[in-house]
DNA sequence: GACCCGTGGCC
DNA sequence: TGGCCAAGGGT
């Protein structure tokens, strides 16, 4: 790999900053590391199994989350070959709780993998083959297990290089250069401290928010601070905010018992496997005049003023609600399900249809499951006239 | 490159 | 309180 001396000459004329030392980085590790149970002490050898182990269960999930359910895993399953061993079902439930559950598939079958062949590969190329490990933690398991030059880029390092370097293209685009800026820093001399340091570092001191430049070994070299604009890097790429979806909702209400007609999404995709009342497809040119074509039963279909809003990680939702009682005598449609108002709070209904339902509850004048409990508390929102966009105005 | 996957903590 | 974010990877 080679490295540029200058990997930012726009900024250069500004500032007379040092280049960023590693060594620097490492005496402050060296004082200030935190003491985690998967990390070997000064003096010991890393354990690959434990650096594996602890590399996948940290992948989008917090250190606090980790720890506990690192000890107990590894009380559990203390070898490799022990966790290639167990049956499936012991693995999936020792994670169970920890979220991302591929993560747990991928772990065990990489036992597997790696009991097989005997040991695990030493070289980020190879590790990257295994199930579960990406070019994060294939380099991470390359510097912290076998001290090789590799880097480590996540979103912490992402955070520390682009301040450091004030990298002004946002992410994602600009992964390819923030990971040959940090290989061009990765020492031969201790690369897995060094990549430890560096998420120390990040997770200490370069926060995402109010850094604690004082205290930070790099603060000379760092472009960013040297602007004052730390707090705005990383920049990131506006959120395609994808196309506004419309769609109409259903909320049909037993007389007698006050039930609610529910379904249950497919297993997989968008809220797999949750609750909603029925709800016609979601679509950028939805036609609303045609909606009770999409009823699920025939009744008096009453359309209610306003919309439900919903923002998914990817798309804005707007649904139309329309109300109906309908008799005892009704049958639930095919694959759907009356639940007593009583029993909706066992339900798995997501945030978006939960809105639904408390929106035709006010429009009806029902009352809200535990809306008795605490009557009009606080500012409580009225579902009727939707706010139209008031995104646009600061 | 878009999209999906789980959960807890923070403001 | 809800929206955002966190030691990413697979498809």
């Amino acid at each position: 790999m080679e490295s540029d001396p200058e990997p930012n000459r726009l900024l250069r004329p500004m500032s007379a900053a040092p280049a960023p030392a590693p060594a620097a980085l490492l005496a402050w590790y060296d004082r200030h590391r935190r003491d985690l149970p998967w990390r070997a002490r000064p003096g010991e050898t890393p354990d690959a199994y434990r650096v594996w182990l602890s590399e996948i269960m940290l992948q989008q999930t917090t250190v606090a989350a980790v720890r506990p359910y690192f000890e107990r895993f590894l009380a559990r399953f203390p070898t490799l070959d022990s966790l290639a061993a167990a049956p499936s079902e012991a693995v999936m439930s020792a994670w169970a709780g920890l979220g991302y559950y591929s993560r747990a598939r991928n772990l065990h079958a990489c036992a597997q993998a790696v009991a097989a062949a005997g040991a695990f590969p030493d070289t980020e190329a190879e590790l990257r083959k295994l199930p579960g490990i990406g070019p994060y933690t294939a380099g991470a398991i390359a510097a912290i297990a076998f001290n090789r030059q590799a880097a480590a880029v996540d979103g912490n390092v992402e955070r520390v290089l682009t301040r450091l370097y004030a990298v002004g293209e946002p992410l994602p685009g600009a992964k390819g250069r923030v990971r040959a800026l940090t290989e061009a820093l990765v020492p031969a001399d201790r690369p897995g401290d060094f990549a430890q340091a560096l998420m120390d570092l990040g997770a200490t001191i370069c926060t995402p928010k109010r850094p604690a430049c004082a205290l930070c070994p790099w603060m000379r070299p760092c472009r960013a601070r040297a602007e004052g604009l730390q707090e705005t890097f990383p920049r990131k790429a506006p959120k395609s905010a994808g196309a506004l979806r419309r769609g109409a909702a259903f909320v049909a209400v037993r007389t007698g018992d006050e039930a609610i007609l529910l379904r249950t999404r497919p297993p997989s995709g968008l809220l797999g496997a949750m609750a909603e009342p029925p709800t016609s497809e979601w679509l950028p040119d939805y036609d609303l005049a045609r909606a009770l074509l999409d009823a699920p039963l025939e009744a008096r279909w009453q359309r209610l003023p306003g919309q439900v809003r919903h923002v998914f990680t990817h798309f804005p939702l707007e649904l139309t609600v329309f109300a109906a009682r309908v008799s005892k005598s009704v049958a639930a449609p095919d694959g759907m399900r009356f639940t007593p108002r009583a029993a909706l709070g066992e339900e798995p209904l997501p945030g978006a249809m939960k809105k639904v339902l408390a929106h035709a509850f006010a429009a009806t004048g029902l009352p809200e499951p535990g809306a008795a409990v605490r009557p009009r508390a606080g500012r409580r929102r009225e579902a009727a006239p939707t706010r139209a966009s008031r995104k646009g105005a600061p």
